[in-house]
RNA sequence: GCGCCCGUAGCUCAGCUGGAUAGAGCACCAGACUACGAAUCUGGGGGCCGGAGGUUCGAAUCCUUCCGGGCGCACCA
């Protein structure tokens, strides 16, 4: 992505006033040098305050040795004279506030015209590469609604940041090493001699029971015939695991592809343990004196009448803020999840300049270590020699499943859980996605079949996409009447017409204040306001039809109407993009 | 017992990394449809931002502590 990507309204003030604050520095106003990190430069929350206001006076003013309106009226009076500003004024405590002109304005409607399907990409990110895991649920059946929401907000997080000028990797981590896909093999291996004609009876306990595992023991039966029935398991359970983890990562990927997500890379743990990458981790960590042999505490809190101490290698993850230094391996000397997990993003480390991960809220509990291990894994320069680098574990809270008010029962041992494709195809990948970009991640959220699935606007999802598909109909309505979008004569907008580009032209600030804060629900809030701003200028048309987008009498005005219509779908597409929600035509 | 997350209008939730008089939808009250798409809109009432301290020009936002809810606290994954 290029650097050139030309400024932003808000983007160019920021400069402006930067440079005011520069000159006053140069005069002696400002000591050199001053801390202008918390200098704030945006649009008031009331529109009356003006178009931008800025707390430089404020933030300044001890260091400058002087009151707050003292220095405001010193920054003002630098700011004054450019062409852009139409009024600066100080108000309250020292708060400066800027009205632009209207050309400003007008000018930034032309700006979304010609970048487009660009309008608010941002350079921000700097190319720099970010991975963002997300999903990595255990290849042991499909894809169910606890894995929904991390999917999406991982999702929408790596367009996010893509837009935002980061490169992105996504990917997924596969937990094809441990005791549970050894399960899978099992569970795989009984519905395989079912599929030769045994009788099976009850899934035992302890087994995975559900029925998507029939047609992968029917595929083995088809394959090997029943040259495994009677084996013991040494000479099946390797063949087993490998065909039942690939073909559940075949439906776990189907399942991804209903709600448009697609990983770029699939790290397997068996690979990186094959590959030897724990150990070493493990060398690299001893050599450093991180990794030490101990015998663990028993757990507080809970009463383990079999527990008893036994000497393993431990990580000083207290030495980085943990609250007990952890495992890496197990007394048989296999790895420990966490053992197999610190090397990984060693591995994914490599090749990043930061690192995210989303997890489940009930993975919390090893947020800590996790953190550690990358710490520790920087020491004195690091493994690689790139020292620590940025690493964020986010976490999603749990979806509470409603149908009409009533919690959705789900049981993981009866095998009757609520899978995803069953609530994509219910209510659709679109209304799936936004409503899980419609709450911040880390509070709980419901999601009741029966409110997401109005059109209606309560439904958020219905209430933006209304807003584009209004738009879209009428530019249809107006060609059929020989009338299209003309940014010839847009001086003939008024007050109400600006307010809405003003609320437009917000978006690629939008969009980088999201990147920046990694929260992409940001962008789905925004929609929904520029949506509101946009009915609410519409309804005007209700009760005064001179204030319509369409008037066949004033074929200039409604060229410069239907422009400015045509400028918000396209923010309107460029942010459900973001999102990987789908800009409608018409409902 | 310990750790993490949450607590904002009756309900569901925002609040732009500390800014100006805390916002939106639902619900409630009073109005508006021979329509550029009423699948909606206009106006109104409603708040100790869980409580108490602290930090500073300024706190829903940051710190401490208590209360309430959720999740977790294995050599599991």
């Amino acid at each position: 992505m290029p650097d050139s990507l030309p400024q932003t309204l808000y983007a160019t003030f920021a400069a402006k006033i930067d440079a005011a604050l520069g000159a006053l520095e140069m005069e002696g106003a400002l000591p050199p040098g001053s801390d202008r990190a918390s200098v704030s430069v945006e649009p008031p929350r009331d529109p009356a305050h003006g178009d931008l206001s800025t707390n430089a006076a404020m933030v300044l003013a001890r260091e400058a040795k002087t009151n707050p309106r003292a220095l405001a009226e010193k920054i003002v009076a630098k700011l004054e004279g450019d062409p852009l500003v139409s009024s600066a004024e100080i108000v309250g405590p020292g708060f400066i506030n800027l009205r632009l002109s209207d050309a400003n304005w007008l000018h930034e409607l032309s700006a979304i015209e010609r970048l487009g399907g660009d309008y608010g990409r941002s350079a921000r990110g700097h190319d720099r590469r970010v991975n963002i895991e997300y999903v990595s649920a255990n290849p042991t059946g499909p894809m169910h609604m606890g894995h929904c929401r991390g999917a999406v907000v991982g999702d929408a997080l790596a367009a996010l940041l893509e837009f935002a000028g980061h490169q992105v990797v996504r990917e997924y981590y596969v937990n094809d090493a441990g005791s549970q896909v050894q399960t899978l093999a099992r569970s795989v291996h009984l519905r395989y001699r079912e599929a030769l004609g045994e009788a099976v009876g009850a899934i035992p306990e302890g087994l995975y029971p559900g029925d998507y595992l029939v047609p992968v023991g029917q595929a083995l039966a088809a394959e090997f015939g029943g040259r495994y029935a009677a084996a013991p398991e040494g000479e099946w359970l390797d063949l087993f695991r490998e065909r039942a983890v690939a073909a559940m990562m075949a439906m776990i990927r189907s399942d991804l592809a209903l709600l448009g997500i697609v990983h770029n890379v699939f790290a397997s743990e068996a690979e990186l343990q094959r590959a030897g990458k724990p150990e070493a981790a493990e060398a690299w960590l001893r050599e450093h004196d991180l990794v030490y042999d101990g015998v663990l505490e028993a757990p507080k809190g809970k009463t383990l009448e079999d527990w008893e101490a036994v000497e393993l290698p431990l990580f000083r993850s207290t030495s980085f803020g943990d609250d007990q230094d952890r495992p890496i391996r197990k007394s048989d000397g296999s790895w420990t999840y966490f053992g197999a997990d610190l090397a990984y993003h060693m591995q994914k480390a490599e090749g990043v300049d930061a690192m995210i991960d989303i997890w489940g809220a009930d993975h919390a509990g090893t947020v800590k270590r996790i953190k550690a291990a990358v710490a520790a894994l920087g020491e004195g320069g690091g493994q690689n020699g790139r020292g620590p680098i940025p690493f964020d574990v986010k976490l999603v809270q749990m979806v509470q499943l409603l149908r009409d008010g009533e919690p959705v029962k789900m049981s993981k041992r009866s095998g009757s859980f609520v899978t995803l494709a069953d609530v994509v195809e219910e209510v659709g990948k679109d209304v799936v996605r936004f409503t899980m970009l419609t709450r911040k991640p880390e509070a709980q959220m419901e999601f009741d079949f029966a409110k997401v699935v109005e059109a209606s606007k309560d439904n958020p999802v219905f209430y933006v996409q209304y807003a584009h598909a209004r738009i879209r109909s009428t530019l249809r309505k107006a060609g059929a009447e020989g009338l299209g979008p003309d940014a010839g004569a847009l001086d003939r907008l008024g007050a109400d017409e600006l307010a809405l580009v003003k609320l437009a032209a917000q978006f690629p600030r939008a969009v980088e204040a999201a990147a920046e804060a990694r929260e992409p629900h940001r962008i789905a809030f925004y929609l929904y306001d520029l949506a509101a701003g946009f009915h609410a200028f519409w309804n005007m048309g209700n009760d005064d039809p001179a204030k319509r987008i369409i008037r066949l009498e004033e074929p200039a005005l409604t060229g410069a109407r239907l422009f400015l219509a045509e400028r918000v779908a396209q923010v309107i597409r460029n942010g459900l993009g973001i999102l990987g929600v789908q800009a409608v035509e018409e409902l």
